[in-house]
DNA sequence: CAATAATGTTCCATAAACGGAACATGGATA
DNA sequence: TATCCATGTTCCGTTTATGGAACATTATTG
């Protein structure tokens, strides 16, 4: 071992990740889906997509978008308020839906 | 060695991917900033930058929302045409731009 | 309230990204 | 055209993310 180096993050780079991650799950919550359905249709673990909804920086673009896109999320999509703003009525939108999705998940359309 | 593993994506997260790292490319050759400039700012390697605006799908979310925010692109922000179209437009624009930066880079803001 | 299932979290082996250097390529200025 | 420098690319050791399982913690339904 040679070093601890962890990053440090701009306050928008790490807004941006978590905005992302709000708005990944809302679409999933809304989309009927449990985590475990996303980490399938996308051909990753559960933990991966658990990590992504979190906003977490490690993670890939390539698995978030991958997510994104099967949750019907619209990526660089005319959204005018401001990143800051966008995360709060993100949250309150959030809050607003059941915190977990129970079975049945309505299957959705599966081609892009 | 066990797997050989390369993942496979929609189109849609594809090009996704590919559409941030051509706005990314854009907006820093428009503010005069090599890919090096880029890299000593966001604590990364001068490869990472060139593959985060190569789009490919390995590279940490931290470092490409790190990367747009350095150059100033706004994500989430206003943009209606479809991913495909932007797509083209952006390599449209980009064909218009140099090909190379020169040195003297005009430094940009560095708060966020 | 009880039962059940989804979500959240930890651990660790391993697969993959990343850094850094070295070199090739090619565009921009003189 | 010649020179300089940014970009592009490869290699490989090191750091890090990821998968998978196991378990804890909720939330939802009966």
């Amino acid at each position: 071992m040679v070093k601890p180096a962890h990053r440090s993050y701009s306050r928008y780079a790490r807004e941006a990740a978590a905005l992302l991650g709000l708005m990944i799950r809302t679409a999933r919550i809304e989309s009927d889906m449990t985590v475990a359905d996303i980490a399938e249709r996308a051909g990753i673990s559960r933990g991966l997509v658990h990590r992504i909804e979190k906003g977490e920086m490690g993670s890939s673009i390539g698995a978030a978008f991958e997510v994104a896109a099967i949750v019907g999320l619209r990526l660089f999509q005319a959204e005018p308020t401001t990143l800051t703003r966008q995360l709060s009525l993100e949250r309150e939108k959030l809050a607003l839906l059941p915190q977990s999705v129970r079975a049945g998940a309505t299957r959705v359309k599966d081609d892009f």
